[in-house]
DNA sequence: ATGGTTGCCTCGCAA
């Protein structure tokens, strides 16, 4: 990696105090310049913010009790811009935080799951997803790099999975959640990973049941959006498996992409 | 095969 770039990773690592040694490691062994984390499942009063600047990072978060909770971590420091999306001040969620930091806009997002498809969760989901877009379509007239990184909860091709089949009428992979995942991507964004892979069954989660992991049956519902003048400057991109390897590991493992710097 | 696993200030819920 030449110093001339800049790293960017997502990774939801499905509880930060369960998951703080595996996050300061694989901080200090991949180095990334700027982190979106989805699923803190803490409010600030528990996030452990002294060793996240031990690590060298300066951070944003917004949480809540036991569930959801987003941050950034930027190695440089961070101009808070939403610590919400815009669209419902009643959503008292905790799954969007914005900020400004290395020259970049950069949004952490845990989009709603959206199980049992059949309940009240699959509209909350597609009303999120139609706010994500709105919100995504104002982001683009400040005509700056712009990155929307995290957990969107849909699988955006059937090769994005290890059975289509299975995964037949789940809200992850419901015709709707793809189709809006699609109007998002059309308002000119660009899925940083599919910009350097065209191979299928390449997965950011693995189910803890069943021995996911151990048989490789995953999916991609990790993602990196950026905006035309990010996109501009993308010069590689990737998934990260080895943290999921290892021994009490988050179900998603982190995906990344490089810029060139501005 | 309505199972199985993880994390939460837990005794059910969300993923």
């Amino acid at each position: 990696m030449s110093s001339e770039e800049i790293t960017i990773a997502t990774w939801n690592v499905n509880s930060i105090k369960a998951r703080l040694a595996h996050l300061v490691k694989w901080l200090d062994s991949f180095k990334p310049d700027v982190v979106a984390l989805q699923e803190l499942k803490t409010t600030e009063e528990g996030f452990p913010g002294l060793e996240i600047q031990a690590a060298g990072y300066h951070w944003a978060m917004a949480g809540q009790k036991s569930y959801n909770g987003v941050a950034l971590l930027s190695k440089d420091p961070i101009e808070l811009l939403e610590e919400a999306l815009p669209g419902d001040e009643k959503d008292e969620q905790a799954r969007y935080i914005e900020g400004r930091t290395s020259g970049l806009r950069v949004g952490a997002i845990y989009l709603p799951n959206g199980n049992p498809a059949d309940s009240e969760k699959f509209p909350y989901k597609l009303a999120w997803m139609e706010r994500l877009q709105h919100h995504a379509k104002s982001l683009l007239a400040s005509e700056e790099p712009v990155l929307l990184c995290g957990d969107y909860n849909v699988i955006p091709e059937p090769e994005d999975c290890y059975d289509p089949a299975a995964w037949t009428g789940d809200a992850l992979f419901r015709p709707e959640s793809r189709a809006a995942l699609r109007r998002l991507i059309y308002l000119g964004y660009t899925d940083a990973f599919r910009a350097f892979h065209s191979e299928p069954h390449r997965y950011s989660f693995w189910d803890y049941q069943g021995g996911a992991w151990q048989n490789d049956l995953g999916i991609r519902i990790d993602h990196l959006l950026l905006s035309p003048q990010a996109a501009d400057r993308l010069r590689d991109s990737g998934i990260d498996r080895e943290p999921r390897g290892w021994q009490k590991a988050s179900d998603h493992t982190p995906v990344w992409c490089r810029l060139a710097a501005a």
